[in-house]
DNA sequence: GACTAATCGAGACGGTACGTCTTGTCTTAGT
DNA sequence: ACTAAGACAAGACGTACCGTCTCGATTAGTC
């Protein structure tokens, strides 16, 4: 899971304010509206008032700088009630929508995930460390829901996932660019709940 | 939904061999696992054989040239048999699972549809051009089904497109590089018209 | 000694206005200060009205149109008065002094004539065409004084004519910019004539 | 006399072996007969194994960097004995002579300096460093000749110099590419000492 | 307090792509 | 067969960026 080089312990330490100013300056230039194509190392190091061999020093290359730079945005996952399994889908759902609308990863999310599938390597490492987490947290819910009888028993738990998170990742990252409407989360998770197909009781 | 540049009409006319040569020759690099990185202009011209004055004359960058690649893989739809809904949505979503699966589009899919999110332009392009056609396809059946009653006329129709494609169009877009499993369209739109909750019938 | 293509006699004959017209047309973005290094077959094409083709089916290349922009600032050879030899040299020296003050052969002579030495073969051209003339008739005038004893029979003629054209060819072509001034041509033959050493007479 | 671009101090510094092997590869270049057309900033960074941004750090143009090219060939001034103002002169003269048969910087005055013409810019930073010297050195020793009464003090020393300078600039830079014959610079100095009238002495 | 070693900002380095321009040829439709 | 218009392959232009390197100057910890 390492992204950033290390170092040896001797000499000059480095600054760990260059680390943060330099997330920080890739941060600040995407909300500007910067470009990705627009976002060279050079304009990094220039806007961060440091020189390329600082950044570099700390990662082998734009990509593996991106990288820390979606997960500086990465926020922690909410809190679950633990009552109802569909409360719980609802709040994970919910976080999305609210990462997805918040200025900052919005810009992010946008500009970079897309460019981060280009690598295997990163996207690896993007999943490991960033969608992992939120993917088994959903499946910790659902399998439980499955155990509770909350949910059927004879669905595949991936594919589960993919129903509740899958409209949702689809809009975010790749339909309109028009935020997330409120009640989004609630919809699609009693929509996936309760089927689409009309009840027919006779 | 114009990205060529257009010819006036006076004197000698543009080369359609040149037109396809250079689309075809970025499709050929793409397969041949050549990153998107690593396809410049300058070798994409050299590659088809063509001076990049030709190909600057039809494509104003490389975005507006990968948006007419991306449109060259693009698959009619599929012919639905209207006889059930649910047959209808899966003939639409295993067209889709088939497409992903294809070596062309695969290549073009996973290098380049990323790619275009960074420009809204260009997005909207692909957008208007390849995805619009495939949701209002699945826009009608849904209609169709509210209207004969196989689909509940209490939800959003835009939401019911998402609830279906988001699943596949995640898994294609944003997860993993392994190809989609035999029966993964059935599956999600099965699982959708039926609700992942169990049926008490008491 | 030809420079330019010539027709076959058979089909739509060339246009002859064509001809002055694109020589014309260089000579007129000469005076208006366009640079060689701007000036492109291309703009001159375009600035003419006229296709590239048809200044291509004259002339192999720019230079070689260059040549007969040349030939078209040349100015006759002034009448030659043939009563002295002295003064027959001033009048062919004064006649270079009013060439290179004119408006039109000092923007050609400036710019283009240091560009036909890149081309032996066209420098060649240009020197057998209009430089040629000019010597022979210094040539002629300088052995005419030999023979009547108003010049040493002690020297190369070829010097000689050296020595007299040599200095306004220097300042015209070599040094500087400043038109050169009245009495120039008085002034280098009567030096050359009767030497820059004084006359000791004792 | 500013051609090249100078550096701020800060930083590394410029590579001096960079600046030499530049100059050196285009002198290597035309010595090997390549045209001036053919000298592209392309081909030279290539031949000098120097990436382009090099050169262009240097030199603004291929044009300034020619200046520096034609400097690198200067030779300086031969020592003058300064017994008698026609020794000198013929000494002045003939250093010229033997530059412009020195292979090198025969190519060069050949290619080169006839295209500086174009840019009075350039022309005038060549004619300050290179020709400047040479013209004052020959001032120098005919006002010492006017002084001495070697030389007649009623004319021009501007035109003075270039009634010795010129026939030799003439035929090295504008005349034929036959190399100059022994003995020349003597004929000439002696020719325009003496005057080419005969001498009547009754 | 001197020594050592890795850091810092700055910017040069060789390479390569960008998008534009020019060269000389070729291909239209029209005269 | 000519014309104007303009596409064509080739390749140079001057700029920008990549990732590495080299400079003098800091900034710690070790002697």
């Amino acid at each position: 899971m390492r992204t950033r080089t290390m170092a040896t312990g001797r000499g000059r330490p480095r600054s760990a304010a260059a680390d943060s100013s330099i997330v920080e300056t890739v941060l600040r230039l995407l909300e500007e509206g910067v470009t990705l194509g627009e976002l060279s190392m050079e304009r990094i190091a220039r806007s961060a008032g440091v020189g390329k061999a600082t950044v570099y020093r700390r990662w082998a290359n734009k990509d593996a700088l991106l990288v820390d730079v979606v997960r500086a945005v990465d926020e922690p996952l909410p809190p679950l009630a633990g009552a109802s399994v569909r409360d719980d889908l609802v709040a994970l759902l919910e976080a999305m929508r609210q990462g997805a609308l918040a200025k900052r990863s919005s810009a992010v999310l946008r500009n970079v995930i897309g460019h981060l599938q280009h690598s295997p390597e990163l996207w690896r490492q993007y999943h490991d460390t960033v969608v992992r987490t939120r993917r088994e947290a959903m499946y910790a819910v659902l399998r439980r829901g499955v155990r509770t009888g909350e949910i059927r028993d004879d669905l595949d738990v991936r594919l589960l996932v993919d129903l509740i998170a899958g409209p949702m990742l689809a809009r975010a990252l790749l339909y309109e660019r028009a935020p997330m409407e409120d009640g989004l989360a609630e919809r699609i998770v009693d929509a996936v709940l309760d089927g689409v197909r009309p009840v027919h009781q006779d």
